[in-house]
DNA sequence: TGTACATCAGTGAACGCGCGTTCACTGATGTAC
DNA sequence: TGTACATCAGTGAACGCGCGTTCACTGATGTAC
């Protein structure tokens, strides 16, 4: 337990400290190795409080994770639709998707892992398909597809069975690279840039007409 | 604790009990929820024995677990080594051994984590990159590459950055049905065979020539 | 053939640890009269 | 203007839990002489 510095907040400052407590955990994410290091004690200590003050401003550590959870998806989000914006055409919009989502995990993998591989958005009681998080970012993909197929750029193709596929494609190289990375020097892995080049490569042979 | 009607092991029968540690092991693993959910204790109570006991038999909890790891990837690498050996060509060589891959992380999902999610494999000080357990798989693939780009069926690629990139490509098909199928029905998801086809083809249009 | 002894497979109790969460309480701050 | 009171943000101690691991010990089995 740190020495006790902090100063409580005043009256109708409370969001203050819940933002203490967000950004703490975000923090202990992404320095510790992952999930699991992150409980509540470290989270309170890290930010100066008792443990129990964090109940003051989530019903419990599910719920805490979930808001988390839900900051990084607007992040997440963001970068995507930006990645977007700049495309000239359906294969430049595809390629930059991809692109930017194997940056973003391999730059941030302990968010992404939350998002992604933590099945932390699964406890979301959602009412619409479309109120999901991350299901923003993923139509745009979709929408990517269902252009090029359109416009007779792309083979012929299911739209959402495609952008899944593609999906599954980049997570992939997310996931085994971060893998490969913690393997360490036994397994010849290729640099992560010659591998995501590798990737676009064939997924754009792949959907070419 | 159940109660005991586990007979102890005779004299030089304590391999006996190895085995039966092991198979508890990974019963566990795949009933309840992955690694984290399976411990000395519940494994010690499930063969009949005390914790203690497990020390008699592995020096510590990791060592059990990669005893664990290395026995799957046995069990593994010789399904690859069947799904290649049906093969006519490079190309349906690639596609036996995409849908094998699939195939086993999609039925034996906590296996397969322990091999290709959990870090286990990481542990081990292997001397040389041929000794890493899943090697010898993962050589298969390089090779039918290999054999495609050389016979000139394949376009021209490095096999290695090919493979890898193939791999991710099945590990993120892998990955993302089962979290998705945890996500339940508010994700659209297609169907596994559905979307294992499709990459599969897109997978084929991006390697031949 | 009988017996002392080593070995093997295991037990039972305990260690210290960190965890999420609850509960009764405190002390400062703002508000109503 | 002064004061009783409600509220808010937080504390401190404790709950019961399951964990990996250690330690001294036991009792059956095989072996050497």
């Amino acid at each position: 337990m740190s020495p006790r510095t902090r100063t409580r907040a005043k009256r109708g400052e409370g969001e203050r400290t819940r933002t203490a407590i967000l950004d703490a955990t975000e923090r202990l994410l992404v320095r510790k190795g992952g999930m699991d290091a992150v409980s509540i004690r470290r989270i309170a200590d890290d930010v100066g409080v008792t443990p129990p003050a964090i109940y003051l401003h989530f019903a419990d550590k599910d719920g805490l994770f979930f808001e988390v959870c839900r900051r990084r998806f607007l992040e997440f989000t963001d970068l995507m639709k930006r990645a977007s914006e700049d495309a000239t055409d359906p294969a430049d919009r595809v390629e930059r998707l991809g692109r930017a989502y194997v940056a973003y995990g391999l730059e941030r993998p302990e968010h992404y892992e939350v998002l992604f591989v933590h099945k932390v958005a699964a406890t979301v009681d959602v009412g619409d398909t479309q109120d999901l998080p991350g299901m923003e970012a993923f139509q745009l993909l979709v929408d990517a597809v269902a252009e090029g197929v359109a416009r007779g750029v792309f083979r012929p193709a299911d739209p959402l069975l495609a952008a899944t596929d593609l999906w599954a494609h980049v997570h992939g190289i997310v996931t085994l690279v971060l893998m490969l990375r913690e393997l360490g020097e036994v397994f010849p892995t290729p640099q992560s840039a010659a591998l995501i080049d590798q990737a676009m490569t064939r997924t754009l042979h792949g959907l070419l007409a």
